[in-house]
DNA sequence: GTCTATATTTCGATAGAC
DNA sequence: GTCTATCGAAATATAGAC
């Protein structure tokens, strides 16, 4: 129950109703009315602070994707490659496998040709970050020569792919998140593979 | 426009609309009325082949799967492990990197939750397959000693998704669907890292 | 700014003639 | 089986009092 405690409250009660609504049931299915309800506010206050259900469900994306900033940093911090990347996938894994990120997935893709930047957005401020942080140590490492990563782009986005593969089985209701140690598998296999094919 | 030029061919005409309209709108957003309109039908006529709209979803998204049935073999018929997997990747990415199976994705993706069914259903009859049959293939290469893959489950899934991981950005509507030189480029980095890393 | 009550539209589904 | 016409529900958005 998202309780507005008083006035200067209620538009951050509406944006995490929005985002329980909005997340359970899709952007067409979602109402106005439960989205207020949910909120403990009446419909008006709604249209009064987002104008519209399309800007609500704008503003509510955008500040969901504002709560993403990662902290990888930390993950690289030191160890060799191996090491590094294990921590690095892992780090990723744990951010991606929630229900939360698969609901916001599921219904942001069905949503991009209503709403072509939110698209974007999203990318950037998730995806895009990760990809970027990888290829930059993929080019360090090889200065260092501990690595020998030919196209460092291209194999950060396929490194993560890698990773994070069976999502897309996740996503289609095949089977569930997977727990800790599927994650593992997953990540041991990706590094063992990179570690091989990258040796210098 | 999707002409119905007798009595017989109604089913077809309403399937092939829905497809269209359901591809290009979305579940929720598509409706029965423009659905028969675009089959010059009307909407009875709609509703006595299919009862409601979920069982319309469901039987335009069943066909669709039929019609995906992927000739992968000869695509492996012979050559090195490198030549091999080339044509597998380039052959999948040829099917999964259209307009219509990005909106099929998109759409089923968001409507897993209320048709539980059709997830698996799509999963089997696409990524499933060329995934058993890589898996396959490895296993046999590691007979044959060309090739040498510890975990030919997970890798054959991981393989797949490096070549296919752009396809996020796509389906975000970040970027459009790479043409063949981005495809060849991925395929590229991809083949190489596995042969480097499964080197015998 | 916030609420209650209401206007208006849209859409899924049906009734009844042919 | 097919059509035209319509019902009824639901939901977006607004009007007007406090």
């Amino acid at each position: 129950m998202n309780v507005a405690a008083d006035n200067t409250g209620k538009r951050e009660a509406i944006l995490e109703s929005a985002n329980k609504v909005f997340l359970e049931v899709g952007f067409g299915a979602a109402s106005m009315d439960v989205i207020a309800n949910e909120a403990q506010v009446s419909k008006q206050t709604v249209y009064n602070h987002f104008g519209s259900k399309e800007e609500l469900f704008a503003a509510m994306v955008r500040t969901s994707c504002d709560k993403m900033t990662l902290a990888f940093a930390e993950a690289a911090k030191d160890g060799n490659p191996e090491k590094t990347l294990r921590a690095i996938a892992r780090h990723f894994m744990n951010v991606v496998f929630s229900e939360e990120k698969l609901a916001m997935h599921r219904i942001l893709m069905a949503e991009v040709p209503r709403f072509p930047e939110l698209g974007r957005v999203y990318y950037q401020s998730g995806p895009a970050i990760i990809r970027k942080f990888l290829a930059d140590y993929f080019v360090e490492q090889n200065k260092r020569g501990t690595l020998k990563v030919n196209n460092p782009q291209f194999t950060a986005e396929q490194f993560i792919s890698m990773v994070t593969c069976c999502r897309l089985r996740s996503e289609l209701g095949v089977e569930p998140l997977p727990n800790d140690d599927e994650k593992q598998r997953y990540i041991d296999n990706a590094v063992t593979i990179i570690i091989k094919a990258c040796r210098p």
